[in-house]
DNA sequence: TTGTAGGCGTTATCAA
DNA sequence: TTGATAACGCCTACAA
């Protein structure tokens, strides 16, 4: 609860001096100095933070922005962001959406990471407007004080198909994501544009209980694929649960496959062919964009984080050639 | 980045009313008041936080201490508390240890809840004695300006084993947690207070990777137990799998308990028998201790969060009587 | 009903 | 090497 006040006043000096000297400054005097760090640390010191960061206009926080910490997923994307930053300075807080306090306009930050895609997306561009280095990883907008750091989805999943031998679209069913999800809608985009409009396409949602009731409606399809692509892998996991229940042989019967390479995925019987997205990685870069936005301000960058597909067994049958 | 400033300017009036006008005082005229409420509007001029926190001398915002989110153990507290504390027209945002920003005694934050093992004692016993109403989760700690909201450990466990036809000490073998986790040495207490020193104990360390390497040096056991009480649901999921893989029948060759009861439990192959922490209850006590702190200074309080036995069907053989 | 003045705790400028 | 003094943006007596 002491302030510089205090520690000037029993150190006979004035408030300036000991905020040099605390400071570190060079000027002030080592007997001075010496004897305001003794003080200091005998009233336990500590600046009043809010009071400092009104006076040099930074709070040196980062504040991420996500609706939602459930699952592992995030967590990972979260240390990513988290090492990057603190090595560069910066602490990070995680904030929610509040009715009351806008942390994107508050100016409690120096900066923000957006992954929550129930932030609209009016409210971003306003907050980069009035100034806050903001990074989306959740969409990929465009504007000055602005910048991305999307999953290269398309990408991915081209390679992903690729590397399965291009299997024909008659072979195949796409369980999609829920709407509004950014990742959803492009991986859904890229599944049209390679395979048409007539590619036939089931409704998940990113959960395991979507998979289980898409699993039950491709067990009752007349013209059963040989492959399910999956637009996430807990998706894919559902999907897994209920083949096995039903006796379906995965990767014999039929072939499924996933995307985000969540941990058990290599666990499965048989271990899930995906997309690994690299979360602490996508995450760094993320961090990383921001750090060049505070450092330069004005510039801003859009970057596509690269994916790779990770063939393992449950595609199974759909591969034409065998594993070497 | 409008000010108060700004607007008085465009409006014609003192700063001070422009103030009063924003804040919804009545003592301003209601031309006026409309005519700055008006130009606010235009302008989207947003408080700046930082200078009314210096004023007001609060942040409406309190501090989740955690060192790691991973699981949905860590979210559904954290849900808990969000949700009683944004009743209370409170923010919460997550903190992590930094090297730099101390977040307890920074006066950042208007109170904290602490669910992090590696913050020492003593920092909270500062904190608390600097006046930052804190309650911990994590550990029981009694100081002034302190509460602690902690689960009742040796109660639920009393209960399962209550529950379970009070087995003998020689059918157990209990494997406990990882070391400075105040849960697992309440578990672990609460198991030599009923059993006495000879109740053979394995370490564990709460994740299934340490469960798989107890249930192999179990399997090598000359006596084997009948029954395996986990400190939590992790290890028992990890034994879950060495035994499933081994082939030795879960709930009829040999009984397991877990503890914590997380979502899986009640899916596993058989149901997993555990005590069920109620996560988000337990969040909204500790948040409830906290406003209550906040609104009464001095004010602080031990609570016990009580746990229930969730009998499934993993303990197996060990019950006596059979199932109603 | 409105304005003036002072202060929250800190840093920064400029004289002394 | 140190000390007045003035901000930072906001709120709030108290005065007008």
């Amino acid at each position: 609860m002491a302030g510089l006040k205090e520690i000037a006043l029993r150190a006979g000096v004035s408030v300036s001096t000991t905020s040099l000297a605390l400071n570190g400054d060079s000027r002030v005097a080592p007997t001075t100095r010496n004897r305001i760090l003794s003080i200091a640390r005998e009233l336990d010191y500590r600046p009043h933070e809010i009071a400092r960061s009104l006076k040099i206009r930074e709070t040196r926080t980062v504040g991420f922005f996500v609706n939602d910490l459930a699952g592992p997923f995030y967590h990972d994307v979260l240390a990513g962001v988290r090492h990057q930053l603190d090595v560069a300075g910066y602490d990070l807080i995680v904030c929610f959406r509040s009715p009351r306090t806008d942390y994107l306009r508050g100016r409690r930050l120096d900066a923000g990471v957006i992954l929550d895609a129930a932030i609209p997306d009016q409210k971003i561009l306003e907050a980069a407007a009035a100034g806050l280095p903001l990074v989306t990883m959740d969409r990929n907008l465009k504007a000055a004080g602005l910048s991305s750091c999307v999953l290269d989805n398309a990408g991915g999943l081209n390679q992903l198909l690729d590397g399965l031998g291009s299997p024909p679209r008659e072979d195949l069913v796409y369980v999609g994501g829920p709407e509004h999800s950014h990742d959803a809608e492009e991986r859904l985009a890229a599944m049209h544009l390679r395979f048409g409009k007539d590619l036939r396409v089931l409704g998940g949602d990113f959960t395991e209980d979507g998979g289980h009731r898409v699993a039950r409606q491709i067990l009752g399809l007349k013209l059963r694929p040989k492959l399910v692509v999956c637009a996430n892998d807990e998706t894919a996991l559902g999907i897994y649960r209920v083949f096995t229940a039903e006796k379906v042989e995965l990767g014999q019967d039929i072939g499924v496959t996933g995307f985000d390479d969540i941990q058990v995925a290599e666990f499965l019987h048989p271990a899930l062919t995906t997309v690994q997205v690299p979360r602490a990685e996508w995450g760094r870069q993320a961090a990383d964009i921001l750090l060049k936005m505070l450092a330069h301000p004005g510039w801003s960058q859009t970057r596509l984080v690269a994916l790779k597909p990770v063939l393992r067994a449950s595609h199974g049958a759909v591969l034409q050639g065998g594993t070497p």
